[in-house]
DNA sequence: GGAAATTACTTTGACCTGAAAGCATCTGGG
DNA sequence: CCCAGATGCTTTCAGGTCAAAGTAATTTCC
């Protein structure tokens, strides 16, 4: 039998490898994966932007990033450019194709997820967000500490707040904690 | 201003990464990566069993499921003997090292997440469980259909319900659909 | 009994992922 | 002025992931 932690986790492995079939989905519809799609997004978003911000921003890793940009440019989506002020650093733009893309695009999650999303009453979707949160503020919290293991008894700070400097970046997610309180 | 679905698919996007992250930590730790860990507990709890039980159960596909094998037995942690009955098939067994390596081997999630869980109240936990099923089953159903685009007002069949044929595998996870209701 | 379909697994290919190392550039202290 | 450290990005490496194609063995149907 198994303990709720387990079922917990086997529940989260369920939802990854779906989110990544959808990806593999959106591949063939629409020539875009699921993290090229969201990078491009950030891109049009914040434009022109730095990888490095991308790569906050959409809770990326700055390798994982470079390797989505060199695939997008490849394709001509978007617009890679070394800054003149700092030419260490690089400003990404979308292309005019990469907008036209963009706007063919379906949303990042399968549109029928997202309509079972609206199905359902305000309060359910507030609880299921304000549970995610909830979820992901622990595990970051959580693998920071890592290997000065953490005995049972004592609270490292606060536990649901995001002690990350991610300022640079705002507020673009993780938004109001406390949602349904 | 971003709508709830957007934040929900943010924060399943963090918890992606975390669960990522922590894998990663697992491996400088004790050698061993979060999905090679699942695989080898789903094996030690099913043994003898096949790759494709092993796949089902962990929600993996079977090329993967395959890599990871590979791996393991390079590690000398699995075996994999074909069958005299079915020569096609394969079954796999835990070695005694194995064992030893998976007695040693700390919780598929971070003892801190554990922990964390732990100090929560049990309907919390509970409703926590209850929210990724619903999640994990909203995309699974999602998913399937994926061409056929589904228009809003008429529900498939029942959203909820995992209507694939997984039933060699029984109820390995995907537990009760209506835990807090 | 033998070709065709099915089943179980592996291989290949493409992508995502992050750690660690590498490279280029900038900045600050001497 | 110049060199050490910091900073921003890319490369390399190892792994996870799945679809599609490939291989081997079994079953099914004439």
């Amino acid at each position: 039998m198994l303990s709720h932690e387990d079922q917990i986790v086997a529940a989260i492995r369920r939802i990854i490898r779906a989110v990544d079939l959808h990806s593999r989905q959106l591949v063939h519809g629409h020539g875009l994966t699921g993290p090229q799609l969201a990078v491009l997004q950030e891109i049009s978003r914040l434009q022109p932007v730095s990888p490095s911000v991308v790569a906050k921003s959409a809770h990326l890793s700055q390798p994982t990033v470079t390797g989505i940009l060199k695939r997008l440019e490849a394709r001509n989506l978007v617009q890679r450019q070394k800054s003149d002020v700092d030419r260490r650093s690089v400003t990404v733009s979308v292309t005019e194709l990469g907008k036209q893309t963009l706007a063919a695009s379906p949303s990042l999650l399968q549109d029928d997820f997202r309509t079972a999303l609206s199905r359902l009453e305000e309060w359910e979707r507030l609880q299921m967000l304000s549970t995610l949160q909830r979820i992901a503020s622990l595990m970051d919290a959580t693998h920071l500490e890592a290997v000065p293991h953490l005995t049972p008894g004592e609270i490292p700070d606060g536990v649901g707040s995001n002690s990350r400097e991610e300022g640079s970046v705002a507020d673009l997610d993780s938004g109001p904690e406390g949602v349904s309180s």
